[in-house]
DNA sequence: CTAGGTTGTCTCTTTTTGAGACTACGTGTA
DNA sequence: TACACGTAGTCTCAAAAAGAGACAACCTAG
């Protein structure tokens, strides 16, 4: 039962031979990047400061964090707000676009949990099979 | 307006505190990688050979075609025939599962397609403030 | 006066990716 | 006969990206 065949990223590898120029891959890029998507995904309830968020993600380095926000920042997805008090806060929370991005994004986190299962075992048969 | 948010994947951030073993970030750390979206997305429409896969994603090299393709197919999400033809080919198909995953891809392009504008507006105002 | 928490940057090392030559086989062409 | 071509890959080396951890600069609490 095939479902409906993804019309705009055919007509869109046509129509942008250029890579750089493509809009999906330009920005999925960006967004299906694997800090992006967590960050976002901790967003999703609440905005968090920096370090609330190095402390969630535990397993993210200072760098990518600082190198992630930046980008989702200039993207609009995300809004940075100094609060100028000692030390000065920031706090970083989802912008309207942003929180529209949640509704494709969570339908991927759905599938993934969905069929974590059958990719997991697809796994070990292959891995069985070499 | 705050979409339903992503529920699932919150609790699996405290539950999983083993990113290694978070199911989400399993899956989509693969197939959320640029040239797991591309080759799917031209799996959608039609079966291809590794040949062509490789003239259709015109800046794929073909180390990364070759394992990006295996990934794929030890996760399952697509099927490799090969024909005993000289030279031998070797076709690549979606498996069924691969097929289910374009309905979450396929809001993802959609996503990007309708933001596309506002990112790039997004990214010229941000380029300008700095 | 020292220790700790704030948001980052800088440097060094390791991992990942890209570019391109090479394999081995058969076919068509000169 | 010999030489280039197309098939699906692998192998090696250089370039780019990511991770680890020290450091900055400031204020507060003890």
């Amino acid at each position: 039962m095939p479902v409906s065949p993804i019309a705009p990223l055919s007509q869109m590898m046509a129509e942008y031979s250029d890579p750089s120029q493509c809009p999906v891959r330009n920005v999925l890029d960006q967004l299906g990047d694997k800090w992006s998507v967590l960050i976002i995904s901790a967003l999703a309830h609440r905005p968090y400061r920096f370090g609330e968020l190095k402390r969630e993600i535990s397993d993210i380095s200072q760098r990518m964090l600082t190198q992630t926000l930046r980008d989702l920042q200039a993207d609009g997805l995300i809004e940075r707000t100094v609060f100028p008090t000692t030390p000065p806060s920031v706090e970083y929370k989802l912008s309207p676009m942003g929180h529209s991005f949640l509704v494709p994004l969570s339908a991927m986190v759905d599938w993934a949990f969905e069929h974590f299962p059958a990719i997991r075992e697809a796994r070990q048969e292959f891995a069985r099979a070499a």
